[in-house]
DNA sequence: ATTTTAATGCAACTAAGTTGCAAATATAAA
DNA sequence: TTTATATTTGCAACTTAGTTGCATTAAAAT
């Protein structure tokens, strides 16, 4: 993709993923701009932020997309490789610091992948 | 959930999980059954079947779900607990034999994890 | 300041999945 | 075997997430 302009609602977005550290749903990213950034541009901006390596995402087990800020992608290497975790009490998602094993499969090649865990974050556990 | 009865839409799901050893999304299901079930009779039935441990499933990077039989839950212990493989070029979708290790995290607990390995399949790669 | 190009909003659309309800079918009981 | 009961099914209408085309607006370049 091209490049990104400056523009107020690039900067509206950038500011919740500054916000929140967490992962953040799109469906919720639109609740939250609803007033300020229509529907269409936010997920064409999402897009475009994943494309150019500011943002990842990945998909929760109930098909919800969910994106959070990039600490170490550029715009060519840009893999989502490490796993998230999603609390199945409050739904809440973060990304986790760990390294994922990829394992070595005859006639394949894996180039990419997705884990998610499911379990209870610190909150939902006390 | 009850009882399954052996209903002819039963059987007609399960077959095709007979004909097809790799998983098959929700969508394909209703194309290829459209004329003999009606798609909320497949929505429903998949549900049940997943919670009943005949299948299992999970979602592919575009938010798709892809169904697969199930070949050592119980309805007491059924956990996806398997790897899944989606070829990025034809996008078929396979369960891998392969044991995940579910890290350990201060603070929370991991009761349940989704593994997608994406690449290319045993076809596309030749 | 003007031109060029990308970004935005809007409305209409698509596709996946869900809901309520009446009709049909499987199973249990008589 | 027939009748009663409970589950399953199909249908139509609906919801929700996400997309498309196009005219308008706003950045950036000249």
């Amino acid at each position: 993709m091209g490049v990104i302009r400056k523009t107020q609602a690039v900067r509206l977005l950038l500011d919740e993923f500054e916000k929140d550290s967490n992962a953040i749903s799109s469906t919720e990213l639109i609740k939250r701009l609803n007033s300020k950034i229509n529907k269409t541009t936010v997920y064409r901006l999402l897009d475009k932020l994943e494309d150019d390596g500011l943002l990842h995402y990945f998909i929760d087990t109930n098909g919800v997309k969910w994106f959070a800020k990039c600490k170490s992608c550029s715009k060519y290497e840009h893999r989502d490789v490490h796993p998230h975790f999603q609390c199945t009490e409050c739904g809440s998602v973060d990304c986790l610091e760990i390294k994922v094993t990829i394992p070595e499969i005859p006639n394949r090649k894996i180039n990419n992948s997705h884990v998610l865990f499911l379990g209870q974050c610190e909150l939902c556990l006390h």
